[in-house]
DNA sequence: TATAAAAATGAAAATGAAAATCATTATGTT
DNA sequence: AACATAATGATTTTCATTTTCATTTTTATA
């Protein structure tokens, strides 16, 4: 199923309504490649349609999330982000402090054991937020070098 | 050694100076026993002495992270929190998104994991944040009783 | 000990992301 | 068409955090 049909049909089930901003702002947000904020969307929108206010843009990102369109990401630096979310592999996020630089990792055990975690302490887990930062390899090098 | 003595030793190497303000806010923080944000600390200290502004509350956290005594606790509500670092293992945190209640966990293993999953993709890990969410058992029994 | 230099402080203002408000417009339903 | 409901965009507000800046405190130096 698309994504414009799975956001339609949550915007049914919720009595809302699939409106020319929100098919617009979804659509731009499909093309994006990396994570993008609610301003670097609202951006890319414009360009689109300048009419679109940033209200709408925040107020569809927040829907896209609920409908399991996009996951919010948050790298700790004050600016929410979003990454597409449907038909992907869930994930977790390895961060470069140097640099920046984003991998999108997964590890079936750490997700088994956090399961297990959780349940030993008598909770059902739901979700969970895992970033890992470190330096990647070439920031190592580089750092070698001006030593 | 003593925390005031890690926090003396942590400002002289940087040229810093232990004042009068930052003696007491380290104080106030110590006798904490959850998670703080600025402003639950700032009240405290107001307690102790009403003319220590929060300008400085804010600016002694973030020393404190520095110098290893504090470290920041992000439950994502846009709230930073600060919890005891010194002397305290290392753990993750489990949340009831019904309740609130929040759990300090600990897994070697995952430890472990992250570790080798970081070395896999080239890094070398120097940080992790890890949330795990759910519903704790007392909100569990609570939902089957309303059903 | 005086004095100069450096750092820290508190009050207030500034910042910036996100949310709320509200008058207007669009949409869907009888 | 007429009505009710929802959505929108511009703007304002909120709120945590940061910055600014004049003043005070601390430290190093003469």
């Amino acid at each position: 199923m698309s994504e414009q049909k799975v956001f339609q049909e949550f915007l049914a089930e919720k009595n809302l309504r699939m409106t020319y901003q929100r098919k617009t702002i979804l659509d731009v947000f499909l093309k994006t490649k990396t994570h993008v904020s609610p301003e670097d969307l609202y951006n890319l929108v414009k360009k689109r349609d300048s009419s679109i206010g940033q209200a709408t843009v925040y107020r569809t990102l927040k829907l896209l999330s609920e409908a399991g369109l996009a996951s919010e990401v948050d790298f700790g630096d004050g600016v929410m982000r979003y990454e597409h979310k449907y038909g992907q592999r869930h994930h977790d996020h390895l961060v470069c402090e140097v640099c920046g630089k984003k991998v999108e990792v997964f590890d079936p055990l750490i997700e088994e054991l956090q399961e297990k975690l959780a349940k030993k302490h008598g909770f059902i887990l739901t979700n969970h937020k895992m970033y890992l930062y470190g330096i990647c390899n070439k920031c190592k090098r580089l750092q070698k070098k001006t030593r």
